[in-house]
RNA sequence: GGGUCGGUAGCUCAGCUGGUAGAGCAGCGGACUUUUAAUCCGUUGGUCGCGGGUUCGAUUCCCGCCCGACCCA
């Protein structure tokens, strides 16, 4: 950001420093780059910026009660600047360049040229380090350009009474210094002084100058001191300001517009997540904090807001982590008439964009890795990737449908050994479960409870049986439960009018199953769909078994972008089904660093879909899952007035500043992360 | 939730198998007119995270708790 220009304030003191310079002069010579000074050295009019010391500095001051000693003796020598007829904490000081510009314009120029210029710069900063001499002192002053400028101070110079300010000096303090540029005999750029002003006391002393402050715990609680002793945290959090901006000026050139939507909801909806409660006292309603941005966003695009986007807070009721902070940044993106290809597409450009905005390779280290950006990025089924990880060479169990196979792989592979269980009885209905787990105890009570006692009993064969049994129980052709289901295959055509064709024909780019269109008919074959209800459950539930592995052990590997895909219904409960395969959703996450950035589908927008998902949802809550979405009535009114087909996109920002800026914890590129309080 | 490590002066850190605490920086007083973690002389500063226990005596050993970091779930 440039610096504004200086205007100086008017009717300042009549009685300057003997070596302060006067207003006009300074203006003038600012302008005057390189060129000789009217006044060199010694006595210059006077300078609204400097007002002179008028009292004695010693003179007597009142002290505190029960300050600390070091801060006592700080707050006296605030003091004793008032007591010298000076404000300790003035705004009167307008600073015209920043350390930074100093550097730009001086740095290059050697010690002898410098010595012909005589241009009065002003600057201000807070004193960093502080080297004081009987008659010549240096002191360096950081800005907010993050770049230190050293400053001369010479008792000829200034003058006594100013000189005499130095000892008022503590290191922390902000100061105002006017003066000509010159180089040390090191070659270090410095200011030389004509005048000198404390412009805010500081009384508080700094961390070690050397050393800083190295303890985690005091960098978060205490940000702003880490923000002054680490400069390099300050860019952490200017790069994170340009992420933002740079996505929000990548959509807003693509028509999108950004909206705010509830934090405070009667329904904490769109996600997989414990929300926080609170209360509304006047309307006397308990409320939850957002965990996401979802289900507002599609009622807009249900309303005619069809490009929009969301960057907000979003609350989560979790753990605390290197990776996980209770409050986080996302943004959320929909586009009607677009798929969850056309995210891919939109992901992959702006993370890219944001790369080049920000470094110059594209590849670029994270912790101990590094991440490769380059184009494209890679796409893979999550069923490949379990594959992959299982070493199962020549398997394919992209088409995986049953869930004794399924299981036999994921055993000794998921976070819990029950996990196997619990994905496997989600997806069953409790007069299921009761036929179809092996063993299970009958009669009433705990589904769930009665199932892990089962499991425990029947020990290693138990999967194994549990897995025949679900596979039996949902056989296409005669499993107990099948009844009339018989697989049914669909061969549509669809006529289409001629005036619907340039729109289908376009939109077929990203969707290769609508690209069939026969120009000459005007008719349309669809992808031949198969439609078996029993095969599409079984795949279901093994393919969640799958991403159980992937979640627990395939994830945490995946170091460059990756956009996995073909996730089961089960664990997408807003996400479209993919038309060929009702098991899997048009669906991605972009795994990056080994962490989740990005979520996205194509969204569901059948209502009586949407409420089945929900149903199962809420099954899931009465056994207990307190993270299982509730019904919200509304957002299934919502689609039942008719949402567009519709691509949504979600992006961790956090996470993705981690990465953009080489940060390993969350806590370095949240500013204020959450801490238990502090008990001292 | 579990494991490991840490919490000592304002900051960064020492402190041995138990004998009531040290250094550097910062502060204070003094010297020093181009220093660079300035230097030199002198000097102030502590609820050793909190609470119990063992002991003649605990920063040190034991137990519990609080706060944090990392790893795991």
């Amino acid at each position: 950001m440039p610096w504004p220009a200086t205007s100086f304030p008017c009717g300042g003191e009549a009685v300057m420093t003997a070596a302060s310079s006067s207003t006009a002069l300074t203006r003038r010579r600012r302008r005057g780059d390189l060129g000789p000074s009217a006044t060199p050295g010694g006595m210059v009019p006077s300078d609204p910026n400097f007002p002179a010391p008028s009292g004695a500095p010693d003179a007597p001051v009142a002290g505190g009660e029960d300050a600390h000693h070091l801060i006592q003796v700080r707050i006296d020598k605030a003091a004793k600047i008032r007591a010298a007829g000076l404000d300790p904490y003035a705004n009167d000081f307008r600073p015209e360049v920043s350390a930074a510009d100093l550097h730009a314009r001086y740095g290059a120029v050697d010690a002898k040229q410098l010595e012909q210029v005589h241009t009065v710069h002003t600057v201000a900063g807070r004193v960093m380090t502080l080297r004081q001499m009987g008659k010549a002192s240096f002191f360096t002053l950081r800005d907010a350009s993050s770049k230190d400028i050293q400053v001369y101070v010479k008792l000829d110079r200034v003058g006594a009474p100013t000189y005499a300010m130095l000892k008022l000096m503590d290191l922390g303090d902000i100061v105002g210094v006017a003066g000509t540029p010159m180089k040390t005999r090191t070659g270090e750029l410095t200011i030389a002084a004509d005048g000198l002003r404390v412009l805010t006391k500081s009384v508080r002393p700094l961390p070690d100058k050397f050393h800083g402050l190295a303890d985690v715990e005091q960098r978060y609680r205490h940000r702003y001191v880490d923000l002054i002793v680490n400069p390099e945290i300050r860019q952490v959090f200017r790069d994170r300001s340009r992420i933002i901006r740079g996505i929000q000026r990548f959509l807003d050139e693509r028509g999108f517009i950004e909206v705010e939507t509830p934090v405070l909801q009667e329904l904490a909806g769109g996600a997989t997540a414990k929300p926080f409660t609170t209360h509304h006292n006047t309307l006397d309603v308990d409320l939850y904090l957002r965990i996401a941005t979802e289900l507002h966003l599609k009622r807009l695009v249900v309303g005619g807001l069809e490009r929009v986007y969301e960057i907000g807070r979003q609350f989560r009721n979790e753990g605390v982590s290197a990776r996980h902070n209770p409050e986080f940044t996302s943004i959320e993106v929909y586009q009607a008439y677009a798929s969850y290809q056309d995210m891919m597409e939109l992901t992959e450009t702006v993370i890219s964009q944001l790369v080049t905005e920000l470094r110059s390779t594209t590849k670029i280290p994270w912790g101990e890795r590094v991440v490769d950006v380059s184009r494209p990025w890679r796409r893979v089924p999550i069923a490949v990737l379990v594959a992959e990880h299982l070493k199962l060479e020549g398997v394919n169990l992209s088409e995986i449908d049953s869930v004794e196979q399924a299981l036999g792989y994921v055993v000794g592979h998921t976070a819990h050994p029950d996990e196997p269980l619990l994905v496997c009885l989600k997806e069953l209905s409790d007069e299921e479960a009761e036929r179809i787990i092996p063993g299970i105890e009958p009669g009433g009570g705990d589904v769930v409870t009665r199932a892990r006692t089962a499991f425990k009993a029947g020990s290693a064969d138990f999967l194994r049986a549990l897995g025949r049994s679900i596979d039996r129980a949902l056989a296409s052709k005669t499993g107990v439960d099948v009844g009339g289901d018989e697989p049914i295959f669909d061969d549509v055509t669809v006529p289409l009018s001629s005036s619907a064709s340039t729109a289908f024909a376009t939109a077929g780019q990203a969707t290769p199953a609508v690209s069939a269109f026969d120009e000459d008919t005007g008719e349309m074959d669809l992808p031949r769909r198969a439609v078996d209800p029993m095969r599409a459950r079984r795949r279901n539930i093994a393919l969640s078994l799958l991403y159980s592995v992937f979640d627990h052990e395939v994830e945490r590997t995946l170091t460059n972008p990756t956009f996995i895909t073909d996730f089961p219904v089960a664990v997408s409960p807003l996400a479209r089904r993919r038309d060929d395969d009702p098991a899997v959703t048009d669906r991605f996450e972009l795994i990056m660093a080994g962490m989740e950035l990005a979520n996205a589908f194509s969204e569901l927008n059948d209502p009586v879909d949407q409420r089945q998902r929900f149903a199962a949802q809420l099954r899931e809550r009465a056994r207990g899952d307190a993270e299982a979405n509730e019904l919200d009535e509304d957002f299934c009114q919502a689609l039942e007035i008719g949402m567009p087909p519709t691509a949504g996109l979600g992006i961790g920002i956090d996470r993705l500043v981690m990465v953009l800026t080489n940060q390993t914890s969350i806590r370095d590129v949240v500013l204020f992360p959450q801490m238990r309080p502090d008990k001292c």
